[in-house]
DNA sequence: CTAAAACCTCAACCAATATTAAGGTCAAGG
DNA sequence: CCTTGACCTTAATATTGGTTGAGGTTTTAG
C-alpha cells in the first residue's frame, strides 16, 4: 500500500484508480487531455486532490449519457479553476447533460416508434413509411427532402 | 450521368451514393464489409442490384439505433442469400433491433431521472446518491458492489 | 539495505467508421 | 477523337477512447 503524504491529503494515481473504478491508464488518458490535473511529488510520481475523485465520477456518469469526453473537458473548463466542483457546478452540468439526454431519449424513442409500425407491414417497399424520412436530420442536403429510397423496380 | 444498362437495372456506384445519401466511399467501404455486394462491367466498374438501396436504408436505420455494422452484418448473412430482403425479413430484424432500442432507452431514461434528482440537492457527496450505484452494469467486479466515490476528506 | 511493487515516459497499437489522396482506367458527349 | 467526369485500387489519415509494452525510476515493506 502506498502512504500518501499526510493525512491522506493526496491520492497515487493506483489510489485514485482504485477508488474510481477507472483504469491507470486511463487516469493518464484523462489528465493528458486535460480533464483532470495533478501535481508532482519530488520523485515525478503524480499527486491528486481527492476532488479528482468527483470529476471522475462526473466522467463516467457523463460518458454514460453519451457525451464525448472533449465536451466533458470543455463544461470542466468553465468551472472555477483549481477547486471541487460545488453542489451547484454540478447543478448546473447535470442539468444541461440532463437535457441533452432528453433529446436523444426522444430521438431514439420515435425511432423505436416507427420502427414498431413498420414491423410486419411491409411499408418499407410503400411510398409512405414513415422510415423513409425518419427522425429528423436526415435532412436537407440536396434538392427536395433528402428521403431514403427503398422502391423496388 | 452514367446509363446504366437496359432499363436501368443495374445502378452505378454514384447513382446508388446520390439514392441513398451514402458517400461513395462508405458504399465502398460498406461492401468491403461485406454488408452489400455487387457485380462488375467488362471495365471493372461496380453495378448494383436495386435491392442494395433497401439494405443501405436499413444500415442508415440501424446505426441510428446504435447498432454497430458488424452485427448488421451478422443479420445481413442470415438472411437468404442474394435477395432483396423481403417484407419479412425486415419484420425479423426490426423487431429485434427494436428491442434493443428498447432496453437502451430504459437504460438511458433511468440515466436521467437520475440525473434529475440530483439536481441541485448536492447528493453527489452525500452517501444515498443514487448516481453513486448508476444504471446496472456498473455490477461486479470486486468484492462488493463497484461504486462510484464521491466523499470530500 | 534490498527487493518488489508502484510509478514514470513515450511510442505503438487496437477497434470502429469512414474519408482523402495518389496514380491510373473507363465511358459518354460534343 | 478527345476531353472530362465517373470510376478503379491501395494506402494513408482521422477521430474517439483508450490499452499495452519497453525501458527506466521511486517508494515502501520487511
Amino acid at each position: 500500500m502506498t502512504g500518501c503524504g499526510v493525512l491522506q491529503r493526496y491520492l497515487s494515481v493506483g489510489e485514485v484508480a482504485s477508488r474510481s473504478g477507472i483504469a491507470v491508464s486511463a487516469v493518464h488518458f484523462y489528465e493528458r487531455k486535460g480533464l483532470i490535473s495533478s501535481i508532482r511529488t519530488d520523485g515525478n510520481q503524480r499527486r491528486f486532490h481527492r476532488g479528482v475523485l468527483r470529476k471522475l465520477a462526473i466522467i463516467k456518469v457523463a460518458q454514460k449519457t453519451g457525451i464525448p469526453l472533449s465536451e466533458i473537458g470543455d463544461a470542466f473548463d468553465k468551472l472555477p479553476p483549481n477547486t471541487v466542483p460545488t453542489a451547484k457546478d454540478w447543478a448546473k452540468l447535470s442539468s444541461q447533460w440532463r437535457d441533452d439526454l432528453n433529446e436523444r431519449i426522444e430521438q431514439l424513442t420515435r425511432l423505436r416508434d416507427q420502427l414498431g409500425q413498420c414491423i410486419g407491414c411491409g411499408c418499407l417497399s410503400i411510398s409512405d413509411c414513415p422510415l423513409r424520412n425518419p427522425a429528423d436530420e436526415l435532412a436537407v442536403d440536396g434538392p427536395g427532402a433528402r428521403l431514403l429510397e427503398l422502391e423496388e423496380h
